[in-house]
Order: structure tokens, then sequence, then C-alpha cells
DNA sequence: TATAGGATTGCC
DNA sequence: GCAATCCTATAG
């Protein structure tokens, strides 16, 4: 990653196994150069959808009109509306036409907080801004419009970037908010982060962290 | 065309 | 604990 390289380079990223792209996002950065300004934060939580064989990703029934974008080029952002109020960001992972996904769940807000808060009415203390799927867009100022736009372009306003510092310490744990394969470990976090999102019982350290 | 429900959040 | 609110998928 990513800005100073090439668009190629930027989507050989994406376009990897989408448990390995999960674990080098976390303690990355999300940026969007958006109208009202440049915003920022760290991803600290993701989770991982894969393929029309995992019954909780939105591919499961093959493809449509909602999720044609999952079966788009690495690096594609998917955006979705749910429960009618907030939006949930996903960028396309593996290769072309297979439908996998990172799920951006929660980030430390980093720059553009003043405007984090212009976009979203709001009592949360600044480390809860972008805590949980619906805030991060919702902060971000991100909708559907912006689904389908290439995070792999050179050029992309919306964009991960690697501030090369050292790798936290990251802890797996079963994916939340849903109600299908519960039993796959495919939800990643910053177990030191006070912007992680879910009840303090999914935030914590935990002793049987697997790896990938 | 009708209806059920969802990768959530915030307030009662 | 539950309502808010809208889009999609599925059934009739």
């Amino acid at each position: 990653m990513l800005r100073t390289k090439t668009t190629r380079s930027i989507r050989a990223f994406y376009g990897r196994p989408t448990l390995e792209v999960c674990r080098d996002c976390i303690g990355k950065y999300i940026v969007y150069e958006s109208p009202i300004g440049r915003l920022a934060g760290r991803i600290v939580e993701v989770e991982a959808y894969i393929g029309e064989s995992d019954p909780a990703c939105h591919a499961a029934t093959g493809p449509s009109s909602r999720n044609r974008h999952l079966y788009g080029k690495p690096g594609t952002a998917y955006i979705y509306k749910i429960y009618g109020f907030y939006c949930c960001l996903n960028f396309v992972t593996e290769l072309d036409g297979f439908p996998a996904a990172v799920l951006l769940r929660a980030a430390e807000p980093i720059e553009g907080l003043d405007l984090m808060r212009s976009n979203t009415p709001t009592t949360l203390s600044n480390s809860k801004l972008l805590s949980g799927p619906g805030r991060l867009c919702r902060s971000f100022g991100l909708t559907r419009d912006q689904s389908g736009c290439d995070m792999a372009r050179r050029d992309s306003l919306l964009y991960l970037e690697d501030r090369h510092e050292p790798e936290p310490r990251i802890v797996v744990s079963p994916r939340i908010g849903i109600t299908k394969a519960t039993d796959r470990l495919w939800r990643f976090y910053d177990s030191g982060s006070s912007s992680v999102s879910g009840p303090a019982s999914l935030r914590g350290m935990r002793t049987a962290a697997a790896s990938v």
C-alpha cells in the first residue's frame, strides 16, 4: 500500500485471500477525500465475507443487482444500506469475479473529527465516532453513491493508506450481528483499541487468538 | 404485487 | 428491550 504505488500493485494487495487482507488491514488507514474535506481513520476491526458458499455473505444466493459489486475487481467498494438507516462499507478481495469482501467495522478517528461530527449530529465520544459499520459510514458521509468506486486507482478519493506503524495485537473472533455461520472466526480486531465495536465481552483480549 | 427481514443504532 | 425505516429477495 498504497498511494506511492501503482494501481497494479494496489490491486494486488486486495487481490489476495480475504483472511490475509483482513489481517493486513488492521492498523492501516481508511482515507476519504470527501466533498467537505479529508477524513481518515485507523482501522481497528474488520470482518471477512467469502464466496457463495458463505451463508452470511451477500453473494450466498448468487449474483443479483444488489451484490453485483462483490463480483467486481478487487479493490472495488461495496456499500449497502442496512435496516433502512445505515450503510456499511466493504471492499472486494480475491479474484475478479469471485464474490468476497472485507467489511470495515470500526476505526479510530484520526483526521477530520470536526467534519465527522458535522456529518452526524451525535453525543458520542471521539473514540466512538467510527465504532461500528453504520457509524463509520455515517461519520465519513459515505452512501451507496460511493458503492462501486475503485479504491485501487491511484486517483481514488477513497483508499487505504499504510503509515508504516508497528503491527498491533490482532485478535480473531466469530463475526457479530449475523445469525448464519457464526462458527467461523472471520472477525479481526486490535484488542488494544477503545474504538472496537460491540459489547465489551466481544472487544477484549482472547487467549485463544488464532492465526490466519 | 405483497411481505418478511436484515453484516445497526440509539433511546425507552 | 425495542422501534426506526428502506431496500432486496422471495413468494404468491
